[in-house]
DNA sequence: GTCTATATGTAGATAGAC
DNA sequence: GTCTATCTACATATAGAC
């Protein structure tokens, strides 16, 4: 799947500020699009007219369907992986954290993006859409995997004893939940009907770090 | 979104035995290239050259692609739900059950049929296809959701004093768990190279049956 | 860099012979 | 019921004027 934009190997010059923001607008949209239709239901006239720009314009700035997709992915992961490693910092701080304040670590920095931004809740649709699709596998290797080994290496120092395995696959069964949360609360409101969906996310950490002390040491 | 087949409207009389086996041949077909490819990705056309049938039966069989889809996820929506009931009867048995035979209950199920059956575990994508898209939520919750309300209900016994928003928040997370480990174990193995896969599924059902127990006392 | 126009392929659906 | 041929629409992508 070609994801290299076309200007990357040729670039004259740097591009006019105007340019760049017919860039990030068109980014913009593309992240909505995404989100709302996922990779295949989405087109690049669907982009096009959510940005406002020609369909020739998105074509020239995203350099194809699957490289605009790639870019929309990229765009955020550092910001992301950036918040998450920070807030392990500050959980290690004084000492050997617990498990749950390493999923928190993992977690809360995301649901805080996603609180009153939308396009942070849009990116965790991406997210998902990437988690899921094998099409995508070395996407989310170079964005995702780097900060999934650090937190999977805390949580094995956590958890003395405890295959990788064991905690590689409760790490995935983590982030599946998290996923859950993030892009579907509405599913949980359909089995709960009227209830509100504050601690949602309290209840999310607390299952995960149960999920994965107890994981730790079962099927072996 | 349109998913009733033509023919319930009108029919006429019985299909002949040869009608019915192309109708399966289509089904069959479609499951594999709508599990391969997604809604969207997929196309009839495809879908008939897996059949091996012309363009114009799998329309004729299938009723449009949105009622195909449709009768793939319906078609053993019944025989999963029965064999989870069943198995929740049988933990039932001999008094109130543990969390965690609950849990098994609902998922040991579905990784037996899948298990060896190439067809069970394209319909474990489907599942996750259906679950994940917001689009599909009517049949979500004509095929699933009451089967889920059951097992809801039982664990919201289990666990007293919790309020049912959280229960049902913890069996989101844990059907999410389950999904991501039958449609991609391979998600697994990248983060923990070269291990086994034996004892997966009882990490799993750990994992939930814990996340459960302690996600209902907590976010309150 | 931007935008119009267009090239080329393929999608879902259907009509009508057999 | 089956299968061929076709309709109509829209997809991605590009060429070339400005």
């Amino acid at each position: 799947m070609v994801t290299g934009h076309p200007s990357d190997r040729a670039r004259k010059r740097a591009p006019s500020r105007r340019a760049l923001e017919t860039r990030d607008r068109v980014l913009d949209a593309a992240e909505r699009v995404f989100a709302a239709r996922g990779f295949d239901g989405a087109t690049i006239r669907d982009i096009a007219a959510e940005a406002g720009e020609p369909v020739g314009s998105v074509h020239h700035h995203g350099g194809g369907k699957a490289c605009l997709f790639a870019q929309t992915v990229a765009r955020r992961a550092e910001a992301l992986s950036a918040a998450r490693l920070a807030a392990l910092e500050t959980a290690r701080a004084e000492g050997p954290p617990r498990v749950e304040a390493v999923v928190g670590a993992f977690m809360r920095p995301f649901f805080e993006l996603a609180e009153g931004d939308r396009r942070w809740r849009d990116y965790a649709r991406l997210v998902a859409l990437v988690s899921a699709d094998a099409r995508w596998r070395d996407l989310a290797a170079e964005w995702f995997d780097p900060t999934a080994e650090v937190f999977i290496g805390e949580l094995a120092r956590l958890t003395p004893g405890a295959p990788r395995r064991a905690v590689a696959a409760g790490f995935v069964f983590a982030v599946s939940a998290m996923l859950a949360l993030l892009t579907s609360a509405g599913r949980i409101e359909t089995l709960a009907p009227g209830a509100a969906d504050e601690g949602d996310l309290e209840r999310l950490i607390a299952f995960c770090a149960a999920g994965l002390v107890a994981g730790a040491g079962a099927g072996d």
